[in-house]
DNA sequence: CCATCTATTTTGACAGTGTCAAGATTGATT
DNA sequence: AATCAATCTTGACACTGTCAAAATAGATGG
């Protein structure tokens, strides 16, 4: 029975140590870079021993997996106020949607790493992680499907093939970014609009089409 | 004078223990992935002392600049091979680049993330690396434009930016592939084919359209 | 109100890591 | 043969993540 007890007596975190760790890793994270992010250091700037962090984290790989489960709940709150302008233009949602993505990876390299980074993908990620990572992408997905709804996109369309290039499209962009491959936000964001706008003709353009010779799975 | 003395002392390196380090980081590299790449673990398996490696690599940023720069010097020779058969169509081409391209990534993905990954690009990479990572995007680009020449793409097509976020798309796959989100090669692959196809397709219905409303840059 | 218990925090220790500073060794050059 | 510059080695330092065991706090039951 640990539940609100919030007695916060000072000098002892007890309860709000794993939170005031999160908000101090954050911070570490964003100064000093994912390899500048050390326990011992996180742990001194908590005001606590070196080993406390382990009762609320059994690794440093399950720390780094809990921030970049965080991040996605900061990303999707980011990506939830877009499209509400104008509700009816899918259109529209999708270049917002292309436009705060790449503006929180610009802004948040670090965040961004983790949460596609090999370093938490790479050994047994955390269900939370994945899960989260798996809602991120099917909101994108709901976004391509309204395309299809709405009547921008064949229906022979592979919506979920659809869906996976062209985020990762997106992903590609701002990975190159984030690792320092390409520099200019401006022309990230640029190349990033400049894909939404072919996904959106290449979509466009189908309608007019004979689905005679749709997008096949070639083989 | 250091050039061809090469008389090859027995048990010890001298002149070779570059290309040594670099052959037995890479078996490393492979084995226990790009953390496990340690520069003592490395030197002991050259049977070296711990310190050697410092007179051909200024630090470990720089021995995996040098592995990176390698890296590329495969990839290329692999992409070299593509497009062979059938020179006249790009294509068949840019199809085969991809397969190549992913596989590549796939089966390397640690050599990938040091070619790619902000280890290697985050902190001032060599010259010798981002010069041959340009020169490998730079092949990528011929191909595009070779789809202009040959006039399969409209001329008013943004070759440049067109080249990016198409490459970023491939990208973008083989990233979510080494980084361990997607996990499936097959998968990977047919996505790429289907991307390659996206590619083509909205290329070669562009040609068919007026050009007053094209693929512009918004705002 | 006190004794007990469990969750939490601490201290000690260990095997690693990258890299600086000096000393030792080698093959080549004068 | 003597000198030299390049190369390799050894010692040391400040770090890292994490295991083990001791200490401490707050909550619980009498």
């Amino acid at each position: 029975m640990k539940k609100t007890t919030s007695k916060t007596s000072s000098t002892y975190h007890h309860q709000n140590l794993r939170d005031t760790l999160l908000e101090n890793a954050e911070a570490l994270l964003s100064e000093r870079g994912i390899s500048g992010l050390t326990l011992r250091e996180l742990a001194e700037r908590s005001n606590v021993s070196r080993q406390a962090p382990y009762h609320h984290f059994a690794s440093k790989h399950a720390l780094l997996c809990a921030i970049a489960a965080r991040s996605f709940d900061d990303l999707n709150h980011l990506l939830d106020q877009t499209g509400i302008d104008d509700p009816a233009s899918i259109q529209q949602h999708l270049k917002e949607y292309v436009i705060a993505y790449v503006r929180y990876a610009a802004e948040n390299p670090e965040k961004y790493e983790l949460m596609f980074g090999s370093v938490t993908w790479g050994n047994t990620p955390s269900a939370e992680l994945t899960e989260k990572g798996h809602a991120t992408f099917r909101r994108y997905t709901s976004i391509i499907g309204g395309l299809k709804k709405t009547g921008s996109m064949p229906a022979y369309f592979d919506e979920t093939r659809m869906s996976q290039i062209t985020w990762a499209t997106l992903h590609g962009l701002c990975r190159l970014k984030t690792d320092g491959v390409f520099v200019s936000l401006d022309a990230v964001e640029e190349m990033s609009l400049y894909a939404a706008d072919m996904i959106l003709e290449v979509i466009q353009r189908s309608v007019n089409t004979q689905p005679n010779e749709p997008l096949t799975m070639p083989e």
